[in-house]
This record gives structure tokens, sequence and C-alpha cells, in this order.
DNA sequence: TTGATAAGTTCCTAATGGAGACTTAATATA
DNA sequence: TATATTAAGTCTCCATTAGGAACTTATCAA
């Protein structure tokens, strides 16, 4: 059976997770952001096999996380990038990488640090709200729909949770 | 062929994808952040076959990010609730959200917002730095060399990269 | 001429993913 | 009383995918 594709929800964590929700893809973006930029190294270091390896940089690839270019001619060899789009995965990568620390050190502390240039310190992630500055968590929000969301999807939702109300309702869903 | 396991790394990303680093895991987790936290609610708002639900489901409990509770006695049912660890997941969707909002929306913005209580505006993600509060992206961090690391990783991952340094060595690294 | 390296391709088999039918236990309905 | 419905799973089957390993191509080095 093919695995369900994501990409056509009207869910931005879907549409990201039929990107991103694979277990290789996290690993191969995170060796990028860390220099990793070749097949043999990825593999390697990943020991990944070349076959998955291949198929895997040719959907980030498609997807626009990665860019392939060449970077010597005889013979021609070539490298992988990170595009604007996959640079931008960096703060969820942290973010993620915060939580790994927190609950999955198995009591030896983060293997990788990472220093902020500004202050100096081994930062951790801290997610906030880009208004006001302070932290988003499960508790302090509350969902609404938003322009690019359809009204039968939001109904979908709170028939599912048993028909509670879940999202606040836009004026303009009369 | 199994698939291959990343628990045992020493990457906290890799040791996080090891549990949310599949198709459903985020999914199933959204929606119950969403208030669907039942069987029946999460196989029809997902449209995923119960034998995979019930696989996930159990997985995601087995890992400490579920919690499954008994909520009536007569017939006997359960639902899902979010335990600390996987309440703390909460920032991590955030930060995904937001980046499927940016670069997967399709041009007609995002399909679910979520206010922030504090300030009452529709909120964006900002990752920052827990001890400056500046943001962290990729060109204003240095990796390095955390306690619960290890020398052989590092070099592995020096000699994938090139050769080229990219770690920062703490002292006690003689 | 042999070897090494980078970056893949190809082939094979075992395991996983998904559809859908069946189960169990209790309540609701005709 | 008989039938339906709902929640929450099992169970079976088959297509697809994952991973290992061997093979390929092109070039430079010894």
């Amino acid at each position: 059976m093919k695995r369900t594709q994501f990409a056509d929800q009207p869910c931005s964590v879907a549409r990201a997770m039929d990107i991103v929700g694979e277990l290789w893809a996290f690993m191969i973006i995170r060796n990028v952001f860390l220099g990793v930029r070749r097949f043999e190294g990825l593999r390697a270091n990943l020991a990944i096999s070349r076959k998955v390896l291949t198929e895997r940089l040719g959907l980030l690839v498609a997807r626009g996380i990665l860019d392939r270019r060449q970077y010597q001619d005889r013979p021609p060899r070539h490298e992988y990038r990170l595009t604007p789009m996959g640079v931008d995965l960096f703060p969820v990568l942290m973010a993620l990488a915060r939580w790994g620390d927190r609950w999955l050190d198995g009591g030896t502390g983060a293997p990788i640090e990472f220093v902020h240039r500004k202050c100096g310190q081994a930062t951790t992630a801290r997610v906030v709200c880009a208004h006001c500055g302070e932290d988003i968590g499960a508790h302090n929000v509350q969902p609404r729909l938003g322009p690019g969301g359809e009204m039968p999807y939001a109904e979908a939702i709170e028939q599912a949770a048993g028909g509670r109300q879940v999202f606040l309702r836009p004026a303009r869903a009369a």
C-alpha cells in the first residue's frame, strides 16, 4: 500500500509532515546543517543504505528543501545545500532538539549544545509569540479557523472531539 | 526489513525522530491537542485505518507521549491524554505549523490560527534563545560537544563533513 | 594495471502499511 | 424480543517499501 499523502490536507502540520515526517528527513537536514553535504559523507555518518539515501535526497530536492549543485567538473560531483525553505527549518530542529534533550537524554545531558553567537551561552530553544514575546504553550492559545481553513474541516474536528466547540469562529463564517 | 531505530544514537534529534518522526505521530498529537482524544474520533478525523491507529496509539503510550485512561465503566471506554512529555511537544508543533504556514499554504493563508491568550493576537511561533531572547537561526549558533556527547561521534561528523572542524571542543576533550 | 573515491543503480527479500471484515460489550430503538 | 448502533479494537490479506549488498561509471593516483 502506498503511504498516505497529507500534502493536500488543509492543515499546515499535515503538509509539513508530508515532507519532514519521515525517519530520515530530519537526520539528513540536521547533518547538512552541520556541514555534511555530500552523498558519501551522509551515507557514512547516517549508516543509511545508498538506495534509501538516493531516494530521500531526491525527495528533499523535489520538495524544495535541498538544492543539488555541482561542486566540481571532472569527474562531476555534487553536493546538497539547504534552500531558504530548508534553512528555515532550523528553528524547528532546535525546538525538537530541546524536547529530545529534555526528555530523552538518559540523564547524560545534551549530546550536542549550540552556542548562541549573540550571547555566548549554550542556548536552548524557547518558542514565543511573535507579537508579545511571551511563551507559547498548549494552555495559553486558542485555535480558530484561519483564512486558509475550511468550515467542513473545522466541523469534522469538532464532531470528532465529541461536539465540543474547539474553534473560535471568525465573523465571516455565517 | 525493520525500520532503522534511532533511539540509541547520541543525538537528541535522532532520539526524538525515533518517536515522532513518523507520518501519523504528529497528526495524532495535533488532534489530541485539539481535543480529539478518542479512538473513533481520531480514526474518523484522520482517515487512518484501525489497525495502524491501534499500533500508533500503542507506541505513543509506550513511549510516554500519551496516557490511555478509562473514562467510563460500562462498557469500558478509553481516551488518550497527553502526558507532560506530550504536552511539551506543543512548541515543536507550533514551530512546525509556522514553517508549514510560511512555505506550504498555497497562497491561501494559515488554515488554523492560534490566538495567544496573553495578547489576543493570532500568534506565530518565534524560536529564541532561552538566555538572551534573540532569535535562533542557522547562522547565529555554533555547535559544540555537550556533556552527553561522545568524541568518536563528533569525529565521525567532522570526517563526514570533509575534515572541516564543525564542533567547538569543550576543554575536557583532551 | 590495479586501486581508490564519489555518487549512484539495480536486484532481492523481509517487513510494514493500509483496506476492510469481524468481534465484543453495552445501550438505544422498533 | 429482535435489531441497530457505537466505541474500541482484532485479524487477515496483499501491495508497497525498506534495507543490504553487489554492480556501474568516471576520474585520478600509485
